[in-house]
DNA sequence: CGCCCCACTGCAAGCGCTTGCACTAACGTG
DNA sequence: CACGTTAGTGCAAGCGCTTGCAGTGGGGCG
């Protein structure tokens, strides 16, 4: 690119004058597309180059339909798994050229549905990518009209590609790490058994959980945690105030595990002398407080799904 | 809206039709600019509810230039500020209609050039926030011409309409309140004084907290750290295994703030008996370190960038 | 040497909206 | 009652690219 500041941004028609070709050669020439001899396709570039020229993505969009743009949907950003997915993903985007359009729906409901009904919809994005989103039966088949590739990740959406790590097996391997550690009384904090979906990521960590312990006989108990650091450390401070206190904790995500340390360091307890905590995640963090942890490599999974989704806009659909 | 997938996506032209006026009309009705009678403007908007209309977002933006989109762009996005910043950015977004792009710089050279060069300047985005970016002269002077408002949280940017909290000011806060305990020997975490950018955030930070030492004639002592937990942990390892150790510690950032009082539990010292260790965030996470912090009020900082630019697009620039 | 094929290019018609300008009525005024 | 306003609409020309189709010239082949 040439000098900075300029009055008007350059066209591709300025490109073709001074490579001395029509705009079209210049399209072809630029894009990669079409045929352009070696020559010409250099002078073009060449042109371009000290022009600084840069396509117009909307113009570009608009006559190809293709935006190179492809859109997160996440329910949060200041928590680990979701920031660390992102970071995955945009990755792997940046690598091919993409440019990632974000769609946070923590707002309230009328916020979320604006956001699925129009700003989805605006021919934006060329695909999508839901992060442990949690979607009603009109916001799922309102993607999948969307006529573009969504990828879930770690979502409980039938309808979706999904892609996610078995969290029905997490829940059974957390547990049965416990169980060889010689513990019998367990806790969980997760899933709220009333209110989360059967299928929803919390509800299997707590059903592999609520397996291996009926497999074994072991008593199982039971506190409903939000994922934050809060709710494990509230939900660890029920359990361990009990008389019959257990003698282990598996929390759902490495935050509660995390809240779960600092409420047992909080009653005097030593992790993992007195109470051994696993968590599941794969959070950095865990490090600092003894924390064992399942990880589910987060960022792994965002860059699994972008390259599924740019792999389908080629082609297939695994 | 009405059914769900559909063929071929709706156009303006198909609202017209049903509503018995010109596609200019639509336009008209649907953006709210130019005159429309009550009832026409209804009839339209009826059209386009059971038809499901959505503006194309690229056609929409190649006819008037407006994209409805603010890029944004962060050099880290797994660290509590960043992501914290970019959630207060969404909610203002969000809440005018605006939809997200992010661009993350965290990658190689290579990368973070050709996000400059090229996809910002796609013109795909009618403002940028950059949040604590270091830009050099050429990212600078490359922004700026990008002909859009551009507002930066926290970067030491001369250049640019900069939005951030007084950091020497931050500095000597957190330094006062230490002297104030009646703490002499003080050890800041935080900048590297030979390789940070004198007017960097993390530089003027610890400018804050030499003026404030210097002022009192008390003993300071230092060590680098990269903002992380980890970073903060090995910063107060070296500090706190010092024979003269410091009685307190100021830490640029949180994270390194809660990595110190870790090392310092490890270390066998009480927080803040034996210690008494400051931040600088706002992060929640630190109340559960007996941390106090200044508060930066990230969220609110994103918010007010997002604003800022809204306005900048509408008129003035403050 | 004549003809067909192919590699390159350019022409021009869109892509789906927006908006300046022209036009039509309905409304007020003097 | 004639005429200037004004509110509402429609026409059609773009916005800045991409791409099907047609044209041109050089090469290879019979």
């Amino acid at each position: 690119m040439a000098s900075g500041i300029r009055e008007t941004v350059v066209g591709i028609d300025e490109v073709a004058r001074r490579a001395g070709v029509s705009t079209a050669t210049v399209s072809r020439a630029l894009s990669g597309r079409g045929a352009v001899s070696p020559a010409t396709r250099q002078r073009v570039q060449r042109a371009a180059d000290e022009l600084g020229y840069v396509v117009s993505a909307p113009a570009s969009a608009l006559a190809t339909g293709r935006t190179r743009a492809i859109g997160v949907v996440v329910p949060f950003l200041d928590r680990w798994f979701f920031s660390t997915v992102l970071a995955g993903i945009s990755d792997a985007l940046v690598r091919r050229g993409y440019d990632i359009t974000l769609y946070s729906v923590s707002g309230e409901r009328a916020e979320r549905r604006r956001v699925f009904d129009d700003h989805l919809r605006r021919r934006r994005i060329d695909g999508v990518i839901t992060i442990a989103l949690e979607l009603d039966a009109a916001e799922s088949t309102l993607l999948r009209g969307l006529g573009i590739p969504v990828v879930a990740i770690a979502g409980p959406t039938p309808l979706l590609t999904t892609l996610t790590v078995d969290d029905l097996a997490v829940g059974r391997l957390a547990t049965r790490h416990l169980l060889g550690l010689g513990h019998r009384r367990i806790a969980h904090i997760g899933a709220d058994a009333t209110t989360d979906a059967v299928s929803s990521v919390p509800a299997l960590r707590r059903r592999g959980f609520v397996e291996e312990m009926d497999a074994t006989g072991a008593t199982p108990a039971f506190a409903a945690g939000d994922f934050t650091i809060e709710g494990g450390s509230a939900a660890a401070r029920l359990l361990l105030g009990d008389d019959e206190r257990p003698t282990a904790i598996f929390a759902a995500s490495d935050e509660m595990a995390i809240g779960a340390v600092l409420a047992a360091r909080e009653a005097g307890l030593r992790v993992p002398e007195d109470v051994s905590i696993i968590g599941v995640d794969g959070n950095d963090l865990g490090r600092w407080f003894g924390l064992t942890t399942v990880d589910q490599f987060a960022r792994g999974q965002g860059e699994k799904a972008a390259e599924a989704v740019l792999a389908e806009l080629d082609g297939a659909d695994p």
